[in-house]
DNA sequence: ATAGGGTTAG
């Protein structure tokens, strides 16, 4: 009972009192640890069973294996996988055990290994198939799935609607849609009953894949509908962007006398974390606690990152500190909001205080902590967190951690240690990895290194073109139009366009938003208005356009018009027009801040005296009283 | 023995 409850010390304390143990004592309380994905203690107790000289029976295996199965861990399928191999016969693993192991191989990822189980298995049954064709879709290896799946009928074992549920639900990505409407067309043509765990797999499925549409026909010809196939359909909505629809669809659901559960809030909640839709996510949490659903670990989870991401990390803070219950997931959105918020030392602080909770960090954390480092110049703390993740926790840095050490030296202005990590990382950098060096190059005003990042760009991935932008961006700022012209031609034939600037700005609950350049809006007028006003109060307090930033060749004063309709100006002038006076404004953008339109909003906030919040692709710029959080540092 | 929905980074 206390380890179904997650009560794991309790459970604990009758264990060690037990004058007796059995392997069904054992066995439970390992599960407890597993289910609760207290894995280290799990291995352990297993360590100690077989210390003790506790053998346990087969069925005590499977049902360990099973749930490490579930939970797809990769940390403890190995020295299980060992302690099962050293505790039986190789030869004669039953098909029950083995299939198991298939099954938590191949959940797991390890698919090779699962692979020769399965081939091991002289009677190949309907499980063992599914579970190695689940494998395969799941890390990717659709054609050997497919493959499989026609083995399987070959052989003359069929799936079933268990089988096939459990198909369709690892079909959720484009890789693996036309293996997914194959199966699709299988249940239609053998006459399944459509019941509600096959449509809501198969209405997950679309969903997931941005087919809404197929979702939407499914939805609409049910008979019946229960909480998961509306969450499904919600999930899906909020995924493609259409917040309307959803809400739409909750309200509809309320109607049909369906109450929505923590798991459907999670995806409005994560949507308004997305788009930076900050009073939309206060509705949102406001109808939570009306409805009185519980908030369990991964909603609050949710909450807390919204709040980070909306740009209030105090509230997001205090839904952390009053959480009762706290995952590795929590506290890393924790970590992750802190450093967007340009608070580094935070981020490092209660890096300590998991570290004196004994919590284990991830690799997630360390992603984290190094961005965090990153945003706020903490260059020597940064470097101790790296080799921490090493050496303390025997982490093996991915190329994403490598990127961040990157970013962390080049943004320092250290240029050449940054270098040097490029020339010495075990891994082959990637456009990541130059990305961040170049970009350090063109803040510190090194053509030569930021030269050759830029060809290393072009020689991996000459498509992208964001890189191609930024390459532009550099030889412009040093006039070199020839060379700005040159990189422009060559992503004009192949087609590339610059991914365009947006602004979004939430207004009385509606978002708004706003591209660069003339736009047709209702307001158009009076923001064009309201632009001018801005720009002569900024130019009496002595802003100068900085056209430097401008990427095309064109006449000084083209140039000064196209930045005044930077999105993020335009946006800006929205909200000073649309919100009472001293309210904050804030704005979310899906590029980086410019430097000319932080010099100007930096103004523009004393100006006004406004606190103005900005979002932009990687951090938080709180402007208020002509400076910015960041520190000009970004 | 087998089934459907949700959170963090990139």
């Amino acid at each position: 009972m206390y380890c179904e409850c997650g009560f794991l010390s309790s459970a604990r304390l009758v264990f060690e009192k037990l004058m007796k143990r059995d392997v069904v004592s054992w066995n439970t309380m390992i599960r407890g640890y597993v289910k609760h994905r207290v894995f280290d203690e799990a291995l352990r107790m297993i360590r100690e069973m077989q210390y003790k000289l506790v053998k346990p029976s087969e069925s005590t295996m499977i049902s360990i294996l099973k749930l490490l199965a579930d939970v797809g861990n990769k940390e403890l399928t190995k020295p299980m996988f060992a302690y099962v191999i050293k505790n039986s016969n190789m030869n004669h693993l039953g098909a029950n055990l083995t299939t198991t192991l298939i099954e938590m191989h191949a959940k797991s990822g390890s698919v090779a290994v699962a692979r020769s189980l399965f081939d091991r298995l002289n009677e190949k049954n309907v499980y063992a198939y599914t579970a190695m064709v689940a494998g395969y879709i799941r890390c990717n290896a659709v054609e050997e799935g497919v493959r499989l799946f026609g083995q399987m009928i070959e052989d003359g074992i069929l799936p079933n609607e268990v089988t096939l549920v459990s198909l369709i639900a690892e079909c959720g990505t484009d890789e693996a849609l036309d293996l997914g409407k194959q199966l699709h067309g299988y249940v239609i043509r053998n006459g399944f009953v459509m019941t509600l765990p096959l449509a809501t797999s198969l209405l997950d499925m679309y969903g997931k894949c941005c087919e809404i549409s197929s979702a939407r026909t499914i939805f609409d010809k049910m008979e019946r509908r229960d909480i998961m196939t509306w969450t499904v359909l919600i999930s899906a909505y909020t995924r493609g962007n259409c917040i309307e629809k959803a809400i739409d669809l909750l309200v509809l659901m309320r109607e049909s006398s369906i109450k929505p559960n923590q798991v459907t809030m999670v995806s409005l909640v994560s949507f308004c974390a997305e788009s930076g839709a900050l009073d939309l996510g206060k509705w949102i949490h406001a109808y939570i606690d009306k409805q009185r659903i519980n908030r369990d670990i991964v909603l609050n989870t949710a909450l807390i990152d919204m709040y980070a991401k909306c740009g209030d990390i105090t509230t997001a803070y205090r839904l952390f500190e009053e959480a009762t219950n706290r995952d590795i997931c929590m506290w890393n959105c924790m970590i992750l909001g802190f450093g967007m918020h340009g608070f580094g030392e935070k981020a490092l602080e209660l890096f300590t205080k998991m570290e004196n909770l004994q919590i284990k960090p991830n690799e997630i954390t360390f992603i984290g902590l190094l961005s965090a480092c990153s945003h706020a110049g903490l260059v020597k703390e940064g470097k101790r967190v790296f080799e921490k993740m090493k050496n303390k926790y025997g982490l093996l840095p991915k190329i994403e951690h490598y990127g961040c050490m990157v970013d962390l030296l080049g943004r320092a202005g250290l240029l050449h240690e940054a270098y040097d990590i490029v020339q010495t990382m075990p891994m082959k950098p990637n456009v990541v990895v130059w990305g961040a060096l170049l970009a350090a190059c063109k803040v510190h005003k090194d053509p030569d290194l930021g030269e050759l990042a830029s060809l290393k760009l072009l020689e991996i991935d000459p498509e992208s073109c964001g890189h191609n932008v930024l390459i532009s961006n550099i030889y412009a700022t040093e006039k070199r139009w020839k060379n700005v012209v040159s990189v422009r031609k060559a992503m004009k034939n192949r087609g590339m366009k610059k991914e365009p600037g947006i602004s979004c700005i939430e207004v009385n609950g509606a978002v708004h938003e706003f591209t660069t350049g003339i736009q047709a809006h209702a307001q158009f007028g009076e923001i064009d208005d309201m632009l001018r006003e801005m720009l002569c109060k900024l130019e009496a307090a002595g802003y100068k356009p900085d056209t430097s930033v401008v990427l095309l060749n064109i006449e000084e004063k083209e140039r000064e018009k196209s930045l005044k309709y930077h999105s993020e100006k335009i946006a800006m002038a929205f909200g000073l027009i649309n919100t009472a006076p001293s309210t904050p404004i804030r704005i979310v953008k899906n590029l980086r801040v410019c430097d000319d339109c932080h010099t100007a909003t930096k103004l523009l906030s004393k100006i006004y005296k406004r606190t103005i919040i900005v979002r932009d692709r990687i951090r938080f710029h709180h402007f208020s009283e002509g400076s910015c959080s960041c520190g000009d540092y970004w």
